[in-house]
DNA sequence: GTAGAACCTGGAGTGTGCTCCAGGTCAAGC
DNA sequence: GCTTGACCTGGAGCACACTCCAGGTTCTAC
């Protein structure tokens, strides 16, 4: 149920706004927003003017939202989809890029984890502030 | 050296507002947003109403910044910051906000550690995409 | 062929977390 | 006692990433 025949008509899989919204998370604004600022490419349109999003406009968004997650900001993201868009000489430049934040990637989490530590030692001292306050109340023998 | 004599007049170790920028990173500016936004407590000032920051307006300062640093928002620190200045009978109040917060990160650095393995598989995916545009450049034998 | 939902555009508005400014006061060295 | 840099306040302004709006068009189901 893959790829057997083609789908009737040549719509193939390609997907209203509304489906992305759905499939994605991200609102009907916030797509439209996306292609505005040139983080995705013109999408394709229907006669009448409505987007149809295929399969790699998806593959390209779900990647967008991975860069997103892990912080990068709209601006890097438009320099990486400029880059993209300029086809594979690029491909050098693409690599560093991500490597970098990568790596910026990898030191947050690193900070997080540590915080993540202080968070738990403090989170300890409440716990004996509190046994201290009212003791016994934390289960009977 | 942690606790001798005490120093010269009652000023100990109060810091003015240029000392406590330098050491926490944060502005002259950010420290006095935090101050009226009721993040910290009024700061001592001095007769000419200057502020001076006690050791424990640091170490609270601290606290706060592990809180933003790993992504509470000012509206989630005004609401602890409001429990502590209530005292102890708030305790189990602050209690369960750290465990909840505690909680949150984890997931967060879960998701973190996702999407950074599929960065990892994506610049995979561009090393081998530039080792068939450019074979051999990676360095001789 | 028509009702109603979904979609379109350009542009204005919003929430968050600062950051800057004007106009004045204070403190430390000479 | 004067200069100069640090500090004070209230309030305006800003960057970012959306989010909403008005007014119009298109699509789908009947």
């Amino acid at each position: 149920m893959t790829s057997g025949q083609p789908l009737p008509q040549d719509r193939q899989q390609s997907l209203t706004i509304a489906q992305v919204a759905e499939r994605t998370g991200l609102t009907h604004d916030t797509l439209r927003y996306y292609e505005k600022a040139g983080l995705i490419e013109r999408v394709g349109r229907t006669t009448g003017n409505q987007r149809r999003y295929q399969a790699a406009d998806l593959a390209w968004l779900e990647f967008l939202l991975r860069l997103r997650e892990t912080g990068m900001s709209i601006a890097d993201m438009q320099r990486f989809a400029g880059l993209r868009a300029r086809g594979d000489e690029t491909v050098a430049d693409r690599l560093s890029m991500l490597r970098e934040h990568r790596a910026e990637l990898a030191e947050r989490i690193r900070a997080l984890r540590r915080n993540a530590a202080a968070l738990d030692d403090k989170i300890d001292h409440y716990e004996r502030l509190l046994d201290e306050r009212q003791p016994g109340t934390d289960g009977p023998t």
